[in-house]
DNA sequence: AGAGTTACGCAAGGTTCTTTCGAAATAGGC
DNA sequence: GCCTATTTCGAAAGAACCTTGCGTAACTCT
């Protein structure tokens, strides 16, 4: 039992540096050289660790076995499944991409011929990285709606043919692996926390504006889903805003449509008090800075200094934060002890 | 090191169960009858465990030793310091109640002579108990107003005098021990979970319906304070009808006072999707069944089921979350394994 | 009073981690 | 080209801790 808790140390360890000296890595963990060269040898034969050539260096002294963590050893699989387009990444359990997918989507196609067309993507994306369907350890999907948590898609409002899609159920039917089903907003903000506009922040509010503005909220670092998955969904009450804000964009600048979306903004900044707001979505793609506008119109509505910036990852987001999700799961697969 | 694991494993079994025998213990934390004996001498040596008598009983066989855990070994402090009188509960490691004080505070008071105020009220609340501040592990308060990670004052509409003031760091300057200071709401919502009418509701809010309408928020069974201390502040937006309610109270009726303030609650009952609303607060002791008619007002504007009901602890909820949060932090002290 | 039952207490045994020490492998200096 | 200094490796000894097992103590029931 202990061993098991010194491999996940170790394997922690490991992740963080890059190729570390077996010296190097025992000081990092705490544990002394031997029991480290233990832990590290349960990780070999897991497949998750190797070691490397020693480097040819200016190092006195005998040269040291270094090591690496064996990001090959799996992937991960994220799935946009937007109104109108997949997108997918596969990446390496270092969150390399590895091959990635975009194809088009009838917005207007029933359920079962939009998932026919997401199972021939993942053939495609998976089929040009040249990898076996049994090396992927988790896929982690996003879709607009509200998805509760057996992966149901109970509301969705922007593509009424989803609604009630056992979504999570009939993809998992494709894998031997975890599969998990997540609100598109909701990735969105993970994606922008891992490699994006909130990097390293533990607060965040990602608004999503689009034909619907919804939003992801992410707590300590971790998604908040709510009780029912439909955290984030101010936008339903009227007065805010933040209703039928893509018909709103058509008639009006971005200036005019950030006065009219303030209030909904404002009333997530005060609900949560997050450290930043991150803007992004199909408006913020269309041009004009609304993220711009929108840090001039909700702050004096708020008490807190809260940042309001552009989200970095454009479209991508979405998918990227599938991937994370995924990563997320392998990773807590990964270092449980018990 | 080990060894901590083991004790915080034994003295976490050891809580849950009455009086357990060694055997039952051993088997409930899945060690082994010596390694469980030695763990319970060291939680002995630390005062937090004690071995009782047998139990005369009808069992057969030679009378198992018992074990109790030693509530008494310390106390928590919990305070509550509202716009017009301080109440404050003294419990043992158990929550049970030793001793209460409540006393009247003039609600145009300078920070200073409440500060006074509260001082006396503690010689007061522990002199009767009998019971030294050493044997205080653990203080905890609650008053309005936005409160900073350090325990200041940062922002308070209702108790103008109080702004700016470093209320933890004078509190602590009285203790030996570990002092929190905590926004009002939410120690009310922590209470509510604990024992009131969310008890064991992971994802609760707590609607503080007084002069100005504020929010207690847990996530996940914990407090979600944001970055600032500000989360749950929806009541600043004007359009939700969550300002000046007591004023609106005093001209209108109950139902014409949740009319107003439904698009508020609704508003964050949208942002976090909770299991539960709990509604309390001066307004809600005035009488008429305020949380009954946000229960009809609320569900309409929101897309989940989410149940709306009123606080079971009346005006002693933010006194009770405040020792609820003061054993919090004992027990994490308790449990910190490194 | 004796049999049966239950739990205690001590000792032996087995893991696992840490410490220690000699050997190995390289760079630099004479 | 050889020797020394430096750094790391590899293996064995040692310590800490948990578990298993067995004899004994204490109490109830017949």
């Amino acid at each position: 039992m202990l061993r098991r808790i010194n491999a996940a140390a170790t394997l922690r360890a490991l992740r963080g540096a890059g190729e570390p000296t077996l010296t190097e890595l025992a000081g990092a963990v705490g544990l002394s050289r031997p029991t480290t060269e233990g832990a590290l040898v349960e990780l070999a034969a897991r497949g998750l660790a190797e070691e490397v050539a020693p480097q040819q260096g200016k190092r006195l002294g005998r040269p040291a076995r270094r090591y690496r963590f064996r990001a090959e050893a799996g992937y991960a699989l994220g799935v946009e499944i937007a109104t109108d387009r997949t997108l997918l990444f596969l990446t390496d359990l270092d969150g390399h991409v590895v091959s990635a997918h975009r194809a088009a989507l009838a917005d207007d196609a029933p359920a079962r011929d939009r998932l026919a067309a997401v199972r021939a993507a993942v053939r495609a994306c998976i089929g040009a990285a040249g990898i076996g369907r049994k090396q992927l350890w988790a896929v982690a999907a996003g879709t607009p709606g509200v998805i509760d948590a057996e992966g149901t898609i109970a509301y969705c409002r922007v593509v009424p043919e989803w609604q009630g899609f056992e979504l999570g159920r009939e993809m998992g039917r494709s894998f031997a692996c975890p599969v998990v089903v997540e609100n598109d907003a909701n990735l969105a903000a993970v994606a922008e926390r891992w490699r994006g506009a909130a990097c390293d922040v533990d607060d965040v509010v990602y608004v999503l504006a689009g034909p619907h503005t919804g939003a992801g909220v992410l707590i300590g670092g971790r998604l908040h889903r709510g009780r029912w998955g439909a955290a984030g969904e101010v936008g339903v009450l009227p007065v805010l805003g933040l209703r039928d804000t893509a018909a709103v964009r058509e008639r009006t600048g971005v200036n005019a449509l950030a006065a009219r979306m303030a209030p909904g903004v404002a009333a997530m900044v005060l609900a949560f008090d997050p450290e930043m707001v991150v803007v992004g979505g199909p408006l913020t793609l269309a041009g004009g800075d609304l993220a711009g506008a929108l840090a001039r119109h909700v702050p004096p509505l708020c008490l807190s200094p809260t940042r309001i910036a552009a989200s970095e990852l454009g479209d991508e987001s979405v998918a990227l934060g599938a991937v994370r999700l995924a990563l997320d799961r392998i990773e807590t697969d990964l270092m449980r002890v018990d």
